[in-house]
DNA sequence: GTTCCACAGGAAAATATGGAGG
DNA sequence: CCTCCATATTTTCCTGTGGAAC
């Protein structure tokens, strides 16, 4: 059934990207002076989640790594590593530069001293998901380094350009620009038949059926590869030699559910009661949400601190938000998954 | 229109957490 | 073990907004 199973996991940077071809080619033509040597401007990626923004960035610079000898490339996720030291300390970190780094020995401004001293081959930095950084300052500092090019890949153009101040939103509004798309389901169905062709053994899985996971994805390539996956994954643990029509319609839930599995996963308690008091009682606003929750919960904590969770959870894309002010409803995303699992209080 | 109230979300102070070094 | 230090989280305090009652 399964080939290779690395070409359906998520993150796997293919060798070749379909349908990209312009994002990638305008991309590469912001990294081209690196090739001779000479600082590169910085480069915004934005688009839809499951656009392809992670996956071009990184096939552009292992294809600049393939060209060119003296460059490094480090990856950096800011929702992972959101704090300023974090961030930086990831960097030093895939340039081999950390080792005598001590929190209490190194002020903060000591690791960009460091990253400027650094004085090693031309560096490409991808920070994704750069509007979670709750400190934007940090992109005009690695900015002003010229041996550093840096890749900001953001949903939003705006939600980003909202959070930095005046003299760097000049700076990035001048700096290149690539705006990505959700795929239409035609290329998410060539994306899936390429993963297909790769990862599975033929004729595990009909054309048709590549149509309804892009389909069911929306658009959205992360979640149509994880599809394909759960169903080739259900299928060969049942021995299947293809994959039946009914493990395709369970599997599209099973990926959703996953996804929103693991942002639920990365919450702490209280706010896993802040979700479940929502999830069971309609939409609410937040005093009532606040009223329930005390009553769960043995020490509370404040109105202020659960409007922080919550607004966090619509983040997470877990909750929704109705309404400006007094009016406002927090409500569970809609989801047509039916989860059996009902945990206690 | 004015007033009032619930809310959003920023800033800063207060408190909890965790790791290194004694 | 404890202390120190930086970070993380929570609380307190606050300003601005918009809908609803007056």
């Amino acid at each position: 059934m399964i080939r290779d199973a690395r070409v359906l996991r998520a993150g796997f940077v293919p060798r070749e990207v379909e349908h990209r071809d312009a994002e990638i080619n305008h991309l590469s033509s912001v990294l081209e002076p690196i090739t001779n040597d000479e600082p590169a401007d910085t480069a915004i990626v934005t688009g839809p989640s499951g656009a392809g923004k992670t996956c071009i960035s990184k096939f552009v610079t292992e294809q600049l790594r393939e060209e060119v000898l003296d460059v490094e490339t480090t990856y950096v996720n800011c929702w992972r590593n959101y704090t300023r030291f974090r961030t930086l300390y990831q960097i030093l970190d895939d340039l081999g530069a950390s080792l005598d780094i001590h929190r209490q020995s190194t002020p903060h401004d000591e690791l960009v001293d460091r990253l400027q001293q650094h004085d090693g081959p031309r560096t490409v930095v991808i920070l994704d998901e750069v509007d979670q950084l709750e400190d934007p300052g940090l992109i005009y500092d690695l900015h002003s380094l010229p041996q550093f090019a840096i890749i900001c890949i953001a949903n939003k153009e705006e939600e980003l350009f909202s959070r930095v101040d005046e003299r760097l939103v000049s700076r990035l509004r001048s700096s290149e620009h690539v705006r990505m798309d959700k795929y239409h389901d035609e290329q998410l169905h060539d994306i899936l038949r390429a993963r297909a062709k790769w990862g599975l053994e033929e004729d595990v899985i009909t054309d048709r059926q590549l149509y309804q996971i892009a389909d069911a994805a929306a658009g959205d390539a992360r979640l149509a590869i994880g599809i394909l996956r759960t169903a080739a994954g259900k299928a060969d643990r049942g021995n299947r030699t293809r994959i039946p029509n009914e493990v395709l319609v369970g599997a599209a839930e099973d990926a959703r559910a996953q996804i929103k599995q693991r942002s639920l996963d990365s919450l702490t308690p209280h706010q896993r009661v802040v979700y479940a008091v929502v999830r069971d009682h309609g939409p609410l606003g937040p005093s009532t949400i606040h009223e329930h929750y005390i009553e769960k919960v043995d020490d509370p904590r404040t109105k202020r601190t659960v409007r922080t969770y919550l607004s966090k959870m619509v983040q997470y894309n877990l909750l929704e938000a109705e309404g400006t002010s007094r009016d406002r409803e927090y409500s569970l995303v809609d989801s047509v998954t039916a989860s059996p699992s009902r945990s206690d209080s």
